[in-house]
DNA sequence: GGGTATTTGTCCGTATGTATT
DNA sequence: AAATACATACGGACAAATACC
């Protein structure tokens, strides 16, 4: 089992991440003083780094050195429960990270027309080329890039009503409040999609993702049925996956035990 | 804006993925054609595509080439829904697989006595250094690795009588049926829990996964409470996140369209 | 099976650039 | 400005896996 050497050198490093020897936020030795310890070229020593990288144990900072990841302590959406099945969406998000004394803040919705693509034609039940009303928005914690949403309205709605849809200010009542008293839809379901993905140039933007594509998004595709049990609301939602965390109750539960507060 | 000469050479590469020059499954051209094509060195095209590797867009195979990775159809799981809010875990599984009419597999579970670790005396309420059992399974759909699944009770189960929780076989009737019949106990709701964090080495070795920590798995806690409301039941899945997807149907959903059958 | 050509994997040494202290 | 540390790029050598004859 002669593992290649710059495998052997990070499963050294490895276990003494794991083992505590070198603690979160400690500093490794630099490329330099590994190549002397362990008798390999710097090449080599770097290789092992790579591959600690991408499994997410370390860090490196030109000009100072190679760290021990801190840990990070997730955001947690709720996606399902009891008591969030007939508010809109927004109104969670602002009550949730409220309910945890934290600092949400969102930008003003970029809105646009565009012809809908193909999964949205698929999740809408639209016909082909159809417009939609998109809104874009950007969401803050504590000033802290957390998500990025855009929902997709068939353009149908403006039509018959609902102007605002295409207004690029804040719907302060929701948008789900808006569509039952402007249009009679009311949501009385949803279904959301959970998957994983690498990010693109966008997302690794905004969140100050590093730009290989190591650390991966949720994408949280909902769609919200109307009391025809019709879609008539797809939110795309992103999250990094390395500071989230969701959260889904189905009957009867007890509350979650809140974070411990930290001294006072 | 003089970016690196890998990441340009990848940044190109990447456009004839996305605009489908490069199809998926085709073969790239070989290192050495790379190097000549844009006057680099094989090292600096190595980088480049050690970046489209970290990005899930191609992986290489060694003696034969580089190639675009092949798009996976995802399973689904669904994760809380109408229909599945009383049943147990295991036969939820069973019948979602079956009726998209493909073949699941389950290994006979291992079943150890363990010390509460920190995480399961959390969601169990237990005390520090209490006993669980741990009931631990493999999955397979149509013979292809599909989840990991440990399960967690607490020890005085089995002392109260639910003795077959320690037996290495299978409970037909399901734990959650059995823990009703025995002792008493039913599941009124459910809370899960999903994160994403790279695979350990059992979980590479299981899933196939390549052994830098490039692919991720989705780690779902779910913790079953009784009728008490207090968590009698923690379930750990591991699913890759390149072949998996969750829904969640929250109120009333309409039937999700079937995937199309191809040609009779 | 064996042998050979092709292709990626590992490892080395060196030089220079860039970021940080 | 100088020193330190990581980032990029080059070139070369040999090993290992695969395909083909």
């Amino acid at each position: 089992m002669p593992e290649s050497m710059y495998r052997q050198i990070a499963e050294e490093l490895r276990q003494k991440i794991e083992s505590g020897e070198l603690a979160h936020g400690a500093q490794l030795p630099t490329e330099l003083e590994l190549r002397d310890q362990y008798d390999a070229s710097r090449n080599t020593v770097r290789d092992a780094i790579k591959l600690l990288i991408t499994r997410g144990l370390v860090e490196t900072r030109p000009g100072q050195g190679t760290f021990v990841v801190e840990k990070i302590v997730p955001f947690v959406t709720i996606l399902a429960g009891e008591a969030y099945e007939s508010a809109g969406d927004s109104e969670i998000y602002v009550q949730e990270v409220a309910a945890k004394r934290r600092q949400p803040m969102t930008t003003k919705p970029r809105v646009e027309i565009q012809t809908a693509d193909g999964s949205v034609v698929r999740d809408l039940q639209l016909e082909l080329n159809a417009q939609v009303v998109t809104r874009h928005q950007q969401r803050y914690i504590d000033g802290i890039p957390f998500s990025l949403q855009t929902s997709y309205y068939p353009m149908s709605f403006v039509e018959q009503g609902a102007a605002r849809l295409i207004q690029a200010s804040d719907i302060p009542e929701g948008t789900v409040a808006y569509l039952r008293n402007e249009l009679g839809l009311s949501q009385v379901g949803y279904r959301d999609k959970v998957t994983v993905r690498a990010p693109d140039a966008n997302e690794t933007g905004f969140f100050k993702l590093p730009d290989d594509g190591r650390v991966a998004v949720f994408e949280v595709r909902r769609t919200a049925f109307d009391q025809k049990r019709r879609p008539y609301r797809l939110t795309v939602s992103i999250y990094p996956t390395d500071r989230n965390q969701f959260t889904i109750n189905v009957g009867q539960v007890p509350d979650e035990l809140p974070d411990q507060p930290k001294t006072g």
